[in-house]
Parts: structure tokens; C-alpha cells; sequence
DNA sequence: TTGAAAGCGCTAACAA
DNA sequence: TTGTTAGCGCTTTCAA
């Protein structure tokens, strides 16, 4: 950033045109002569030319920049999305500037976002005050919510069915003839597991039971080892254990295999959530309920980009369909209420 | 970014003093009398004024971004990489640019990177051409090459010690008495992938041995999986199998216990390299090579805030040490030639 | 289609 | 310590 600073003079300059003739030159859809335009981007090219986004974004007031938060990237479910989000905004001509959040500096990071100028927020596996939500909302750029849900909030949402897709585990489990169901529950305030759990739990009461047990994981390995540890401390364990998501249920699996030499699934059942690509690799043969993170993904990106180019911000809320993935470490009920449970391509994907 | 956009001269009328006050205000180390800075303060606090970072930028040359280019987020060791590097160059006023490159356009993604006028560039599991490199040297902005080396650029490195390490695997198994070792190479153009082999079969020809098969995986786990079929297709297969990183070991595991029906280590021995979170998991408790993640990105930010802070460009090359790890996934030789093995700290952690 | 001119919001000399 | 004055590199009226 020295001495280089081609700027778009230095180039109108060698072309014999204005400096203006240069900016038309590199805006889409500007009036420019096919003569001048060639003109200019020769000497573009000769003098190594390239525009200054930020000089840009201060004058046109889009910075092309989407701001990304996630709490953590240990759960691969994250890390995918991330990529793919990543991918598919930088199609669209935005680049994602990462903000790894801490628990505590959730103002300050929000600040720093709008300092930046950020044309539009998406919020993943992170929770967002409703002062901050406020405040964004006020300078008018678009915040999503992703994989969480908060109804008071002036932002959009895109997540999965999650209410259904606890309901689905709950009659697997209790078709298959479990009789002591246990529940690892992720951190206890995100909308994720409220919903799961409550579907889980509904559709329990529903077939004529109650959760036997329940441990509390917060979305962390080692939280989840020790609410499984915990869960099996008395004289008779759990029959089965819905994990709140796959990254807890490696976790817990490890812990009944591992530490209590139990099998799965011919001891105990086991289910996660989110359908991670570990959970279909062979150490673990999770099944699972997959949210279908690709079309979470372009759902957010079409909501964004939608309101980047119309700029106007609307709360849209979308809920995704998410099914069953039945692989080897829950026991199965009888072939029809299997084939009731099974959404669509549940066959045992790995 | 509609109408809100409060300025500081906006702050400045209501404060009343002049525009440059509130600019010195909000500059660390400027001199701004008490009394001043305080009525400032107060009336930024009463409009909501946010300095706009891209307006410093632009006049100050630093926009405090540093562009981190990634080929890919399902190998658990780059997303860990990730969170780290974002959270530490946080720490020190930057925040990262996320590029997600594609084999073809990195020519333009370079070209984006310094279009948003990033202070610097941090590349991971990402190979860069040496045009590119001298382009960015040329502006005077530093690179580091994360995990790839690559002597001929102008741009800093930080790796581990993947020689070393090579050599170590090597002695493990043919001390351990396996006679038919295997390789699955990763990427075949890759520094990670040339030093790991390299070390490997320079010790096993110090050990008078040769490898018996090789396949390639491509650093993909697909790929893994496949060349591990291949490998085991003959009459005899081998009886240890070096992975070249973790990633790739756990497709390998999986073909030789799933499709294979083999046990690990009792019929053949699995040694990865990496050492990402799921090799400790019950799963697979693989034996592997730690590559000191964190003190990699540590070096990587400090060769980059040095640079940043001196304005001079350097290029710096750290190689960082890296041990086995002895989990269960490779029979173990005599405890004597273990311990001699045993980097620090080798104790089988989980 | 083109050029001149006026800024976007800020920092950094320079005087005062 | 303060205010004044130039710009940073670009886009965007407005005339020509």
C-alpha cells in the first residue's frame, strides 16, 4: 500500500480521458464510448490498475461487505456453512468479514460491524441482544438470524423445522420400544434446542410418556461427556439418549462406549441432530436429523441479496423442512412406522 | 446505511468544537484535552456516532483487514485454524477477510483481496501463484503462507516440522515389526504432503526398508477412501498404513473396519497426521502427529503485526515442532524405542 | 458520450 | 491543545 497506488487519475491520465471516464469505465452500466473503454483499460492493465473498493463504498455506500458472526467453529456444522455461505455471497459480489464472537463483547463486535459499514449481518450460532438488533435495524441493513429465532427481533430468520424434527426422535425412540428416554439438552436459551425439545418432549407426552432423564450439554463436547456420564450415574441407566446435536452425541457416545462399555445401539439408543458429515463416518454411524444447511444457506443468501438490491429491509422467516437420517446407532421399529417416520432420501446416506 | 449516518462533524456542532477534535478523540494517542474529549464523548454518545472505519482507511492507508484465503472448511484443522487466527488478529484491531478459494479464480481473488486494501494476507490450504505472490509483494503488503511453504516467493511460512514428523511415523511402524508399509499421500503438489512423504520413506530406507504400496488421496476424504481400497485390492495387502493427514485417516479407518471387516491395530496399523479434534474421539483414537496449531498461528500473527506495525516487509520462514501422538490405532514397538519417540507431552491425549 | 466539479467522512499537517 | 486546511480515491450530478 506504499508507493504502488495506481489511481484511477494515473490511468486517465495515460489514456487521455477524465478521471470520470476511467470510473465509468469500471461501473457496470455506465455510458462509456467502446473506444474510451478500450483506451482505459489498457492503461489500466499496463499501469497495473485496480479500483479502490473502499474509496467507493465511502461515496456509493455499499461496501460489498457481509458480515459473518459464529460463537465457535469446533462443531462442524459451522464451519460448513460458513464455506458454503462464504462461496455463494462471493458470488454475488460480497465478501464475508469474520467475526468470531465472545460471550461477553457482543456490543462491541455489533459496533465494530457498522464501523466497517457492512451492507448486511448474518448471525450464526450466536445470540444477538435486542438493543443490538434495534440499533441495526435502524441503519437499515439486513440481519439474519441463522439457525436461531427470535420472534421479537427486527431480523429475519432462516432455520430448520426444528419442533418437528424433535417430534420425529420422540416416536423412533418410543416405537422402538424404548422405555427410559433421556434428553442431552445444547444451551438451554437458544431457540434450536427449545424447539427441539419441545417437539421431543410434546410428542413423548403424546405417545403416553415423560422424559426419564435429562442433562444439560450447552453445545460442547466435554459439557456433553459429563451430562452423559451423569445421566447413567444411578443403578439403571437410559434405554435411549436424544442428543441435541450430532457434535454432543461424538460425546456421549464415546462416554457409553468408551467409559461405560455399553453398546450402540443393542444397550442403548442413540440420536443427534444436524447430520454432520461425522455422523455418517464409520466410528459413529450416527442417526440423526438432518437440516438441510444448503438450502438454509441459499435461503439466506436470497433474503440478503434481495434486500441489498432493493434496499429495503423487510423481516422475512423461513423454516425448513428436516427429516429423519436413519443410520445404525438407534434400534428400529417395525418396518411401516419406519417407512411413516422417513422423510424424503432418509435411506442411510453416508 | 440510509439517513442514520452520523458524521463527526455532526458530534462536532453539537459538542462545539471543531471536526478535528472529535477525529483526535477518537484517535489513540492523540492530544485532546480532558475537558473536550469529554464533551465529545458525550455528544458521539447522545447521536450514536460511530467512527466510519473505511473513511479512515482510505486517508490513513490501513484498513485493518487482513485477507485469510482458504481452499476448504471440512478438514476440522482449518476451521479450528480459522477461529483462532480470527479471534488473535482480533485481538490486535484486525478482523478477517474471509476468501473461500476455488482451484480457478485465484487470480481474482487476489485481485479482490488488495481491491479492499487489506494490510495484509494470511494463505491457508491454499497454493498461490508466484505472480501473485510478487504482485503483493510489489504493493508491500505481507503475506504469510500458512502450513505451505514455498522457497522461491517473497512471502513469510509458518509450518511445522512435517520432515520430522514423517521420519517419526516411519520409525513407529517399522519398530512396531510391520515389513509391508503403505502411504496415502495427500495433495501431490503440496509442501505438507512432499516433507510428511519425504521424511517418511528417507527413515524407512534408513530403517532398510521401502514402501510397499502408495496411493493418493488428494487431502479429500473421498479420494482417501478410495485409494485405500485399492491399496488392500491384492491378494496380500499391507499391514500399516500412513495417512498423510487425519482427515483422510478417518476414510481410510472406515474402509479397512467397515468394508474390509479388519480390525485396527491388530490387522493393520493407521497413523494419520494432524491431529485434529476427532482423532482423540473414541471413534478412531488415532495415532497421529500433532501439528502445533496454536503456536503456528501465534507465529503467523506475530510476523504479520510486526510487519504491520514497522512497515516493513520481511519474509520469515518458522518451522515449528511437531511429536507423536500414541493413541490405539498402531500397534506400539518395545516401550523402550516408544519413549524414545515420545515428543513432549506424548501421552496419549483424548 | 464526455469532462468539470462537488463531495463521501475522515486524518494529518500546519498554524495559531 | 486547538482549529483550519488539504486532500485520500472514487462516484455522481450537471453542462457541454
Amino acid at each position: 500500500m506504499a508507493k504502488d497506488t495506481v489511481t484511477s487519475e494515473d490511468v486517465a491520465k495515460l489514456a487521455n480521458v477524465s478521471q470520470s471516464a476511467v470510473s465509468r469505465t469500471f461501473t457496470p452500466g455506465a455510458s462509456v464510448s467502446e473506444t474510451t473503454r478500450e483506451r482505459v483499460l489498457a492503461a489500466a492493465r499496463e499501469l497495473g490498475y485496480r479500483p479502490n473498493v473502499l474509496a467507493r463504498a465511502m461515496i456509493s455506500g455499499r461496501s460489498q461487505l457481509i458480515a459473518v458472526l459464529v460463537a465457535y467453529l469446533d462443531n462442524q456444522f459451522y464451519p460448513i456453512v460458513l464455506e458454503q455461505l462464504s462461496r455463494s455471497l462471493q458470488q454475488h459480489g460480497y465478501q464475508v468479514l469474520l467475526f468470531m464472537t465472545d460471550p461477553g463483547n457482543q456490543d462491541q463486535m455489533v459496533q465494530k460491524m457498522l464501523q466497517y459499514q457492512v451492507d448486511g449481518i448474518v448471525m450464526a450460532s450466536a445470540t444477538m441482544s435486542s438493543t443490538l438488533a434495534r440499533e441495526c435495524a435502524q441503519t437499515g441493513i439486513p440481519v439474519v438470524l441463522f439457525n436461531r429465532y427470535v420472534p421479537a427481533l427486527p431480523a429475519s430468520s432462516v432455520t430448520s423445522d426444528n419442533l418437528t424434527g424433535g417430534q420425529l426422535v420422540a416416536r423412533l425412540l418410543v416405537k422402538a420400544g424404548h422405555r427410559r428416554i433421556a434428553f442431552i439438552a445444547g444451551a438451554e436459551n437458544s431457540s434450536t434446542n427449545r424447539d427441539r425439545e419441545a417437539g421431543f418432549t410434546a410428542e413423548l407426552a403424546a405417545l403416553g410418556q415423560r422424559l426419564w432423564r435429562r442433562g444439560i450439554g450447552g453445545y460442547t463436547f466435554e459439557g456433553a461427556a459429563q451430562a452423559a456420564r451423569d445421566l447413567f450415574a444411578g443403578d439403571v441407566g437410559p434405554d435411549a439418549v436424544f442428543v441435541a446435536n450430532d457434535h454432543m452425541a461424538f460425546a456421549a457416545a464415546d462416554v457409553i462406549r468408551d467409559e461405560l462399555g455399553l453398546r450402540i445401539p443393542q444397550d442403548v439408543s442413540l440420536v443427534g441432530y444436524d447430520d454432520v458429515p461425522e455422523a455418517g463416518w464409520g466410528g459413529y454411524k450416527l442417526t440423526t436429523v438432518k437440516q438441510p444447511g444448503e438450502q438454509m444457506i441459499e435461503e439466506t443468501v436470497r433474503i440478503l441479496v434481495e434486500q441489498l438490491e432493493s434496499r429495503k429491509v423487510v423481516k422475512h422467516e423461513a423454516i425448513l423442512p428436516s427429516h429423519l437420517v436413519i443410520r445404525s446407532s438407534a434400534r428400529l421399529p417395525d418396518a411401516e412406522t419406519l417407512a411413516s417416520l422417513a422423510g424424503p432420501g432418509t435411506a442411510g446416506t453416508s
